[in-house]
Order: C-alpha cells, then structure tokens, then sequence
DNA sequence: ACCGTGACTCTGC
DNA sequence: TGCAGAGCCACGG
C-alpha cells in the first residue's frame, strides 16, 4: 500500500495526539514536530480529513494568533470552541486563546 | 511540469 | 486589534 498521502497526514495526527488535555498546539507547531517545519498549510489539510468520529483530539490546533481558524460560525467552529472550553480554556473577548498560558510545548 | 488552492505565518501599516 | 501583502509546503487537476 503505501499512499504517500496517508503517510504524512498519519505523522501529523500521531502528533496531534500527542498533545495533551487542557493544552494546544498551533499549526506551525504541530507541522514542526511532525518533521514538516514551515507547512502549517499542510497540518490543516490532513485535519481536514479527519472523519467526524475520530478519537484525535484535533481540536486542540488552533492557529498562531491563538484563534481558530475555521470558518466563524460554522458547525465545526463551535464544536472546537465547545471543546476547548470542557478542557478548561479560556477564551478572550476577542475569541483567542492565551497561548503563553496553554500553548503545549513538546520536550 | 505548470498553476491554483488551502482548518497557515510573519511583517508592516 | 485589524487588514493586506508576500512567503510557505504539499497536493490535485
């Protein structure tokens, strides 16, 4: 087998899991520690394709300015935000996230 | 191989 | 804080 595509997108969510319960990674982050410095692009992209039911607490990615990045609003915004919340995260007026504060930092 | 696209990021105003 | 521009990586058509 070997779809190229699965491989990558199988090392960004190991590394997704990684991230603990109350803590958060940017995407930058995450692309990083999966050995893809520089393709946050990326990152978004295998979450993306996720299914619905998946155990990988992909909520926990959020982007650099400390806010989500899906689309304002949307289903899957609220359901991160919600999240989020349940593991005691604060959001800010302005819907970020204090990232000094929660930001998960490997090692 | 070229081009457009995206759950991104950094810099500047 | 907010918005625009340019840079980025990897992918699909």
């Amino acid at each position: 087998m070997g779809q190229k595509q699965t491989d990558i997108d199988q090392r960004i969510w190991q590394v997704v899991m990684l991230i603990p319960a109350g803590k958060v990674a940017t995407y930058g982050d995450v692309a990083s520690q999966a050995g893809l410095s520089g393709a946050a692009r990326r990152v978004g992209h295998a979450l993306r394709g996720l299914p619905p039911d998946t155990r990988i607490p992909w909520h926990r990615v959020i982007n650099a300015q400390g806010r989500i990045s899906l689309p304002p609003g949307s289903a899957a915004a609220r359901a991160q935000r919600d999240r989020l919340a349940a593991e005691g995260i604060r959001f800010t007026g302005t819907r970020r996230v204090d990232l000094a504060k929660h930001r998960w930092q490997p090692g």
